[in-house]
DNA sequence: AGCAAGATCGGT
DNA sequence: CCGATCTTGCTG
């Protein structure tokens, strides 16, 4: 049975990262602002995971900025990046255990910069509950798309084993 | 208190 | 390839 249009419940999220990260490609990315009503198909993920991952702001233990991340699925991690890109992750996972979807690419948007810029994301959606949220939140969505995978964009500072790792995800947008 | 670095992007 | 631009986290 085709399920479309439904806005994903806590415990899609609190699924690991791993499974959660490729199940988003697809998915529909709603944000309402005032009259305005976006909606997106997320086409471009990359997961990070765990105090191990090198990669993963998690890496050097709770810190004011990723607390969000330490807290169970389905909430909202944002963070500045060059003094001028907002990154819109999605956290996952059951609490204390660190890890995020970084939403790198919907629709014709492609880069993380891009994407909260076309969202309107900024330091105030921190925190924000995807299953309660009236300004953001994921619709379901089936697809039948090959998907693809291959090494995490900017994080060479992590090391052989981390940068490698194919924990980036993508659909190509011509065959949804 | 000071400083270096950063999950990026757009323009040369 | 380089600069923008500013928060964060680490060091002292």
């Amino acid at each position: 049975m085709k399920m479309s249009g439904n806005k994903l419940p806590k415990e899609y999220f609190c699924r690991d990262v791993l499974e959660v990260a490729p199940s988003l490609l697809g998915k529909y990315i709603i944000r309402k602002n005032g009259s305005s009503n976006l909606k997106y198909i997320i086409n471009e993920v990359e997961a990070y995971r765990g105090e191990e991952d090198l990669a993963c702001h998690a890496s050097k233990g709770k810190t004011d900025r990723n607390r969000v991340m330490y807290e169970q699925g389905g909430l909202v991690y944002v963070y500045l990046i060059y003094g001028i890109h907002w990154m819109l992750n999605i956290v996952t996972g059951e609490k204390n255990h660190p890890q995020a979807v970084l939403i790198r690419g919907i629709d014709k948007y492609s880069g993380p910069g891009r994407v909260s810029q076309s969202l309107m994301i900024d330091k105030s959606f921190y925190g924000e509950d995807l299953t309660r949220s009236r300004r953001i939140w994921i619709e379901d969505n089936d697809i039948n798309a090959e998907i693809k995978k291959g090494p995490r964009i900017g994080i060479d500072y992590s090391g052989s084993y981390w940068s490698k790792i194919p924990w980036r995800f993508w659909i190509n947008g011509d065959l949804l």
